[in-house]
DNA sequence: CATACTGTAACTATTTTTATTACAGAACAA
DNA sequence: TTGTTCTGTAATAAAAATAGTTACAGTATG
């Protein structure tokens, strides 16, 4: 992250959700989602690769929950989906001569490790369920 | 946010602050993180606005914390240097005529609120005076 | 064997982020 | 009062990240 991964992979697991067991396929998926089919099945290959999904190649095919949705939190799909830190992840290396900049790199990612843990914590504590229960 | 917003805002803030009241310039502070000095007077306009930072214009100029680096904590620089929401902030609109489409930026939004207000929660329980005295 | 999918790669377009250039205005110091 | 060195800010260019597109091999189905 960041970009949209998390989004479209909350979104993907919603339809499946909703959709009880029904295989839906990536075109139908981006259609709802209003994006690309390819980005649709790349993020259903992390998922699968995750264990959240099924998919059924061939005509016909498609994919489904491959879990109970009240048994899938929004931690571990944050997780699955996350890419990179969500706050620092900076590509230009700090001057290495400045006792800042030396260990500053250090000390952020320890910031940013702790504070994205106690997001995570939050996301854990939601299920997909719940989710896609408040869907009306 | 993302990018790096907060980075660049974090190391200002330890620079001025272990210097000790001391005016930096941007020059300077931009050879400490390595980056262009008009990104650091654009993030120090910013920390102004803010009331972090107090600045001084002409030869000798600089700028210089505005605060007690423990009056300063890292939640309320967070939210200064925010600009757009952490998780989200897709700008393709989902499919209206969906059910799932049409709800779920709202639900979206919600969960992202709640989790970004646990890792806000989190930054808030540190200072700069906490954060730059790690530095050794 | 034609059809309709997935999975994946290669490529292009778009958007976002960062760097650069430029210059007006402020403070200082000779 | 003039040259110097800063800030503040705008406009533009370059680079990087993200998303979209095209293409096609492989797989299941009827």
């Amino acid at each position: 992250m960041n970009s949209s991964h998390f989004s479209i992979s909350l979104h993907i697991l919603t339809l499946l959700d909703q959709v009880k067991g029904q295989l839906l396929n990536s075109e139908y998926i981006a259609g709802s989602i209003n994006c690309n089919p390819v980005l649709v099945r790349k993020e259903l290959a992390n998922l699968h690769k995750y264990g959240f999904v099924q998919s059924k190649e061939g005509k016909g095919g498609g994919s489904t929950l491959a879990k109970n949705p009240a048994d899938i939190n929004l931690g571990d799909v944050y997780r699955a989906v996350k890419q990179k830190s969500l706050l620092g992840e900076s590509k230009n290396e700090p001057n290495p001569d400045c006792p800042v900049g030396r260990q500053i790199t250090l000390h952020l990612n320890d910031l940013y490790d702790d504070a994205e843990t106690a997001l995570v914590k939050n996301l854990s504590s939601k299920t997909l369920k719940d989710f896609s229960a408040s869907f009306k």
